[in-house]
DNA sequence: GCCAACGTTGGC
DNA sequence: GCCAACGTTGGC
């Protein structure tokens, strides 16, 4: 199983937001990047991701779960976006935060490091094990 | 609020 | 197809 980070700003859609949304989740649209885009188009229900809060926070906050494979999106007229559908499978017990992710040198590969502006990320299963752990949290 | 990094657009 | 200009994201 593959395994992913979904970026949001929590002004905008929060974890909380998520998870008030209950087990069918919510179409993760407005991603307008083929980069994520593409990683979207390659996700399976069952995938499992972190939720990171960007701006405000600046931490990974909760594990999420893919729902619905990738679909157009409702909100792009154009044909070109695609989305998945994720619910909130739970918080994190400690919020691994982006100094934390730094700090720690075999984070230092992973995309929430070293390329800070892609909003779906894939996430090795090494880099899950590490940052679940640092997260005080089952895989 | 600033600005660096990055992606996209469009003129040539 | 190149690359300068522009827009956006997100850390600081």
């Amino acid at each position: 199983m593959a395994h992913w980070l979904f970026k949001s700003e929590p002004d905008v859609f929060s974890f909380a937001d998520l998870e008030s949304k209950g087990p069918a989740g919510q179409e993760w649209d407005g991603v307008r990047n083929y980069q994520a885009r593409n990683h979207m188009r390659t996700m399976q229900v069952g995938d499992r991701g972190f939720f990171y809060h960007s701006n405000e926070g600046k931490e990974i906050v909760g594990i999420v779960e893919v729902v619905r494979t990738a679909h157009p999106d409702s909100t792009d007229d154009s044909g070109t976006w695609e989305c998945v559908d994720i619910r909130a499978v739970r918080p994190v017990v400690k919020p691994v935060t982006l100094v934390a992710a730094k700090a720690e040198p075999r984070l230092k590969t992973m995309a929430l490091v070293s390329n800070s502006r892609l909003s779906v990320q894939p996430v090795s299963d090494a880099e899950w094990a590490i940052v679940c752990e640092m997260a005080g949290t089952e895989p």
